[in-house]
DNA sequence: GTCTATACAGGGATAGAC
DNA sequence: GTCTATCCCTGTATAGAC
């Protein structure tokens, strides 16, 4: 989008020495803590996961973390884009929009912390000068309006989307919508989400 | 909600010597606080908001803080409970349930740092134990939602909005989308929140 | 290459002086 | 009612052991 010039998509402020997966143990040491992120963040809450205790959850160090990943804020975001990997394979086969909207925010509800971190690292992204989550997100999102748009653009020509709305519009509704509603699910349990988001459906659904 | 019983509505955990409202100057302070602090949220985002930078544009110690707040959680949720009051007016003004949306959303957008706060205490929120902030946006909600709600059948009767939806759940949609939607127009300003909401006004519009 | 030890600046919170 | 002093906890940086 509007960020500058980076040539490094991925990471966004790489390690001065990380060879390009060469080293397995540092490979996989990367992937255990990024594992063990995860669980503490289900635990103790994404204020409670300092490196100290994801360092005392594996058997280390807190310093030992830097050498794989730059700052807290590298870690988090890595951690939610190996999240977003893993979950795209399921993502692919979604049938209509609102199915991958929806798709989208279980994956995240049924890790425990894993959506409290989504929206931790949002609200950081919004903060001033923080280019690197910012950009992080805006290409995430931008990604998957494109992705959902494709869908329903099909969808129109197979007749069962209305043919009267935007394409792009509604796939960022749809993902707005499903956005907003998980953080109201998990505020407090129950199945306005489901239904909200299946209303939501059949509202773009052609006649 | 499922909240536990809780006696004092607006204020979670009082300061043990704060008196009615008796002390003008006392008062004054709070008040005084809870402006600078948003202040200080707009020019250095909430993580840089530290009770010394508040004290500081004050002319005070952050210690003297704790005085009137008991901690950095309550000031916080103190602000965007002021904030909501003053828009309450506002918001009592609107014509259509996503005209509200709308308008709930777009006055958290004027004050710059004010949606930004509000999303960080978001996700507090949702911290396991964090039974404070989780009962104030809970609530807060529940409100919002009556209120569409209410709203809404006054337009099914109307005949202005469809009667084949149900309004709480269409209320549920309407504040999910508006709050998903408006941080994605924090990430990257453009038009597509207006568009969204407005697309969503049309597809709830009786037809 | 990998990790420990250690130091540092800055944060929130609190006790007690005034 | 406000301040000073202090506590313990963060993330971060660096030096050096192995």
């Amino acid at each position: 989008m509007n960020a500058e010039p980076d040539t490094s998509p991925s990471t966004t402020a790489p390690i001065r020495s990380r060879p390009g997966r060469r080293y397995a143990k540092g490979e996989q040491r990367r992937q255990e803590i990024l594992e063990r992120t995860i669980e503490v963040v289900a635990e103790r809450g994404v204020e409670g996961t300092t490196l100290r205790a994801i360092a005392e959850a594996i058997g280390f160090t807190h310093a030992a973390i830097t050498r794989y990943f730059a700052d807290r804020e590298e870690l988090f975001l890595a951690v939610l884009q190996e999240a977003d990997q893993r979950g795209a394979a399921e993502l692919a086969e979604s049938r209509s929009a609102s199915d991958f909207a929806t798709r989208a925010a279980q994956i995240s509800l049924r890790a425990p912390g894993l959506m409290a971190l989504y929206n931790a690292m949002t609200s950081r992204a919004l903060e001033p000068g923080n280019v690197a989550s910012r950009s992080h997100f805006q290409e995430r999102h931008t990604r998957l309006v494109e992705e959902i748009t494709t869908t329903l653009r099909t969808g129109q020509e197979a007749g069962v989307i209305r043919r009267d709305i935007d394409p792009s519009v509604t796939a960022a509704l749809l993902l707005g919508a499903a956005d907003g509603l998980s953080v109201q699910q998990l505020l407090q349990p129950g199945d306005s989400f489901e239904a909200a988001m299946t209303l939501l459906d059949t509202l773009i659904a052609a006649p």
